[in-house]
DNA sequence: GATGGTGGTAATCGACTGATTACTTCACGG
DNA sequence: CCGTGAAGTAATCAGTCGATTACCACCATC
């Protein structure tokens, strides 16, 4: 019972069930998340999931990477970026944050993967991840640099993970730790909240 | 097939359960973890550990809110340490670190729940415990320090959540992050490490 | 108009897990 | 010594989930 439109080729439909589960895992975990609510979320069935992927735990190793690459690119382009005049620090922040108005799921699902570093299969790769984007960092700024900016992605990602969101315009305290961790950038998060609601 | 002494106060051995299911969660997650495991953990049946607290979820949430409680308690002993002449601030900087060395399962349930926000029973416990946190830094530093503090926590917390640890010693960038992220506080953690090994 | 490869699903299985039930053992007060 | 409640377990149930199997629909091309 399968209508004309909905056969696809199978590179499309791959990356459309990795996008799909980059949300599903990225809100529910990687043990919380299901292969069923991955395919409904996608469109398809629970078995032609599987079948793509092998196993649940090698899609959501194939999410992780993606998501490292996703996040690699952000940064690659807002450090060749040469229409801003800003320095290459707030232009990578910048870029950061972009990402959390945009594509939520990737930030959480990197959240996921960090915290399945005792996982023997999963653990790797997301130290692997980790190190990744530790690397590009490092190659345009000094360690100290990069260990900050690691460390404000992360209270990013918790506060975002969190939900500490739905408290906005709720509690003074975190609308103060908001714009204190957002700074000028804080703007481009409270548009991407208004328009996802 | 119970011994004399294996019988033990209720009270005394819900403490047990929390302390056992602090290390089980703060590994294997929310969903990860089964109330089987956690049985094992404190050497009791897995009946009873659903029996003493009702649901896995709520014993998740005493978790919760009892890791809150002893990293609460751990900073105001640093705050109220009047043995030292550092600064406040480093004072439960060293607090924190310290965690990292005794209790490292109390972090990791604590990371495991923020990741959970999305939760409608365990979400709203996981932003008030953040929140609490938060509140007790603002109590004796800025919202600049405060905010600081908190992305250096999440990242010392994600570093041992990935078990970057395990990479130390033999990849120039991890002990290059690790120094960057302790400063002069790797020591005590370097210590723990090798003691736990 | 057979044939085979590609995209896809329905049905189902087996293992796991949270929860329930019914039972046992023990300490202690009257 | 009896009974009552607290501490604790074995057995088991019901639901869920990842994976497997067997099958269907469509299109190309010879």
């Amino acid at each position: 019972m399968v209508s004309k439109t909905d056969r696809i080729p199978a590179t499309e439909r791959r990356e459309q069930i990795l996008e799909a589960a980059t949300r599903v895992f990225g809100e529910l975990g990687y043990a919380g998340a299901t292969t069923d609510r991955v395919a409904k979320a996608a469109g398809i069935s629970q078995p032609y999931v599987v079948r793509m992927f092998g196993t649940k735990e090698q899609l959501f190793i194939e999410v992780l990477e993606r998501t490292c690459e996703l996040i690699v690119a952000a940064f690659d382009r807002a450090v060749a970026d040469e229409a801003s005049d800003k320095p290459v620090g707030p232009r990578i922040g910048e870029a950061y944050v972009s990402l959390v108005e945009t594509d939520r799921g990737v930030l959480l699902a990197l959240m996921q993967g960090f915290i399945l570093g005792h996982d023997p299969n999963i653990g790797p790769v997301a130290r692997r991840g980790f190190l990744r984007i530790y690397d590009r960092m490092r190659e345009v700024m000094t360690p100290d640099e990069a260990m900050r900016f690691m460390a404000q992605g992360m209270l990013i990602n918790t506060l975002i993970a969190s939900n500490l969101t739905v408290r906005i315009d709720q509690d003074e305290r975190v609308d103060e730790l908001f714009a204190c961790t957002f700074g000028d950038k804080l703007g481009i998060v409270l548009e991407g909240l208004s328009r996802s609601a």
